[in-house]
DNA sequence: CTATTATTTAATTTCGAAACTATGTGTCTA
DNA sequence: TAGACACATAGTTTCGAAATTAAATAATAG
């Protein structure tokens, strides 16, 4: 799909990793089926091997494992975008408000110093044509800045959930958003916007520089497709 | 441990599901190492078998896995409980607010069937002396309730997130607090309380008695023992 | 006696073959 | 021709042994 994305893939080490990445980045089709004994002639490993990450994977949300049927990458729909987007939202906005009232200084330079990073690329990117060479430094770059915003939330727990979001999301977006989410000045000032509400300790502002952020992608998922609650059983407890 | 718990485990199915039952009941204690080979002799199956669950285990945060090392019990801590209460309070908060808004007929049924079936065993419990038999099934028709609440919410993404925690406050629950979260009078209030907020379609109302029903192992987990941001970097991302 | 190195033990990880399951094809019968 | 049954094939899952790695003990030199 992308060359710049299939030329560091050769870099990875892990099967898992590999897989992840090619997930995140669009290698495989909605629903397609991930089978090992196909997968590992490219991949140089053993079939065992790849069954294994895919199994992590499985229990991370990134494939769909059915027994006896193996392995398929996760169905992606507008909806489950939406539903990403939401949850990112809500992860983003409560860890971002424990960080604003705990950050020290060591977090407010570490904050800085990843905006500085990121703004840098995305002017660079401003002024190119062609963007897709940055693409990927420029999503670590955005990554590395929303989790320095959190970073100080303290709450390990809440920090895992927010990426297991941030990168479903980021999954969906490459799929289903024009340029992965970049849109120029628009997405510069949005993140002007979050770090100079944050640096200023304004929770408020910070909140509602996020919403904008990610409004976009928001919508009202609640009309559109409701989930029927007369399917919705309790899945099976572990007693 | 528990004598009840011991005897329902016997008739778990697989390996997976036997472990996180045992991990979430304090089978193992905090931090303890589970060895395949060990362990196959009581679970009836090969190590490979145990592996396999133990993998997937770790993708959803209830062991711990380093390479070369195996795999370890989750460390307990009285931080960790107050993020995983945390945690569960804002999925909880969120996916009910929508569920109340989106609630049609059918989902008021369920979360009428699913109170009254948690409300009859809590008063069997408060006239019993020794409470331990049914602690079990009170945990499995709490869980249903609170299922049932948040079931109209429109989101899987949001809904698994909320799974994910609730077992991982269960399970710290277990250890930390007595009789499970359990107390008589008290917590039937609330569950009540929750009830009949949530079917009168009252927002604040139902956020107010979720906060009450969780907040006593809330405290303040933002001055106790605050992350130190220097030692948060972004974890390694795969491009 | 201490510290470093070898040796032994135990556990983890990897691997490939065997067993099982599902799917697709072809044949036979009504 | 349509339907049902048996067969063949592809893919999944399970399993146990070999290889690798870490921890623990014994042994030797300083």
């Amino acid at each position: 799909m992308l060359k710049h994305v299939q030329e560091a893939e050769q870099i990875e080490q892990t099967p898992y990793e590999a897989l992840r990445s090619g997930l995140i980045w669009g290698r495989w089709k909605s629903g397609e089926r991930l089978m090992p004994p196909h997968l590992k002639k490219e991949f140089g490993c053993t079939g065992s091997a790849l069954r294994e990450a895919l199994i992590r994977l499985s229990g991370e949300g990134f494939v769909e494992a059915n027994t006896n049927f193996g392995f398929r990458a996760c169905v992606q729909s507008e909806n489950a975008f939406r539903q990403a987007a939401h949850l990112r939202l809500i992860l983003e906005c409560e860890a971002a408000t424990l960080s604003v009232q705990n950050g020290d200084f060591d977090w407010e330079m570490l904050l800085n110093a990843s905006h500085n990073k990121l703004n840098y690329i995305e002017n660079q990117m401003l002024k190119s044509d062609d963007i897709g060479p940055y693409i990927q430094r420029w999503s670590m770059q955005d990554w590395e800045f929303h989790h320095a915003l959190l970073s100080a939330c303290g709450s390990e727990l809440l920090m895992r959930a927010y990426q297991d979001s941030y990168d479903k999301f980021r999954m969906y977006a490459v799929s289903k958003i024009s340029n992965f989410g970049f849109s120029g000045k628009i997405t510069i000032g949005e993140h002007k916007a979050i770090y100079e509400a944050a640096i200023s300790k304004n929770v408020p502002a910070t909140i509602k520089a996020l919403k904008d952020h990610l409004v976009l992608y928001q919508d009202d998922n609640r009309s559109n497709q409701p989930m029927p609650s007369k399917k919705t059983m309790p899945t099976k407890q572990h007693l």
